[in-house]
DNA sequence: ATAGTTGCAAAATATTTGCATTTAT
DNA sequence: ATAAATGCAAATATTTTGCAACTAT
C-alpha cells in the first residue's frame, strides 16, 4: 500500500506519518492523476478533513523526495503534481480539433532521450512530450478549414 | 528587421512602438537564447536603459502574442521566455535545480515522433517536449546531499 | 483634445517560513 | 521529556493592475 512506502520513508528519516500527512497522501492518490496544492487543499476542506494549507505543501514535498509524487509543471494556476505510485509513463497526442487526448508510449523514444540527455551530461528525471495535431476522424474532415495557427 | 514586424503588429492593433519597448525588444532579442523577465529588466538597467519593471512585463505579453516571443516554462525562478524569430525547433531540458534551460535537437527523435504518429493514424502538427532533471553542476552537488532540491 | 503609454505603488497569486502550541513516543 | 509536526500569520517572490501624470498625434 502507498502509505506503506511512505511510512516506511518517514521513519528512515526519524519522521512520522501523522494524521494529516495520511489524509494529504490519500487526497492525492484519489485523483488517478493530475493535480495542484490548492485543489487538493480545497478539496480536502469541502470532505471535511484537517489539514492546514502549510502542511498540504510541505507534504507534498516529502512525497515528492520518496517518488509517490512528481511536480510535472508550473502553470499560470500553480504547480501540477502527478501522483507516480503504481502507474506508468506515457506521453500525450491531442487533437486540435477534437480535443481527444491519445496516450502513447515508445520504449524507442525513451532510450533516445536518455541517449540525448547523457549526451548533454544532464540528468532526466522526468519528461513531458505532447504532440499537438489532428486525429484519424478530425484529419480527413479537415481539409478544408481555415484553423488556429499555434503550430511551431 | 524585428522592430518592424513589432512596429507593424502594434499599428495593426492601433498601438506605439514607444523608445521603452524598443528598449526591451532589442534586450530580448541581445540575448540569443532563453531569459526571464527579471534579468532582462536588471541588465537593462544595469546598461542604463529607462523602461520600468511594469513595461517589461507588459511589453514581453505583446511580443508573446505576435510571436516574435514565447514562454518557454515556468520555474522557481520565474517564467522563462525565448526569443522565437528566426530559429529552427527545438526541445529542452530544464533544471529543478537551478533553473538553466538547456536546448537540443534530434533529426531521430523527430523522425521517431513522426513513425509513432503515422501508427497512431495521428496528423502531428507541432509538439513540445521537455526534459526534466538535473543539469551537470546541480547533479554533482545533488549526489552528496540528501535530495533537497529547495536551493534558495 | 484624444487615445495610448508610462512608472509607481498597491494588489493578487503561489509558496515558504518563523514561531508558539500541540502531539506522539 | 523530548523531538517532531501543526496551524497561523507574516514573509517572499513573481506578476498584474489601478491610477495619475506624461506623450505623441
Amino acid at each position: 500500500m502507498d502509505s506503506e512506502i511512505f511510512k516506511r520513508f518517514l521513519e528512515e528519516k526519524g519522521q512520522r506519518l501523522t494524521k494529516e500527512r495520511s489524509v494529504i497522501l490519500r487526497e492525492a492518490f484519489a485523483c488517478e492523476g493530475h493535480f495542484d496544492p490548492e485543489t487538493l487543499y480545497a478539496d480536502m476542506k469541502r470532505r471535511g478533513m484537517k489539514a492546514s494549507r502549510a502542511s498540504v505543501y510541505r507534504t507534498l514535498s516529502l512525497l515528492c523526495e520518496c517518488g509517490l509524487v512528481e511536480k510535472v509543471s508550473k502553470t499560470e494556476h500553480g504547480t501540477i503534481y502527478e501522483q507516480r505510485h503504481g502507474r506508468q509513463h506515457h506521453d500525450h497526442m491531442v487533437c486540435l480539433s477534437c480535443g481527444k487526448v491519445i496516450e502513447f508510449y515508445s520504449e524507442h523514444l525513451e532510450k533516445l532521450q536518455d541517449a540525448i540527455c547523457r549526451e548533454k551530461n544532464f540528468t532526466g528525471k522526468s519528461h513531458t512530450l505532447e504532440i499537438r495535431g489532428y486525429c484519424g476522424v478530425c484529419a480527413s474532415h479537415h481539409d478544408s478549414e481555415g484553423e488556429n495557427a499555434n503550430d511551431r
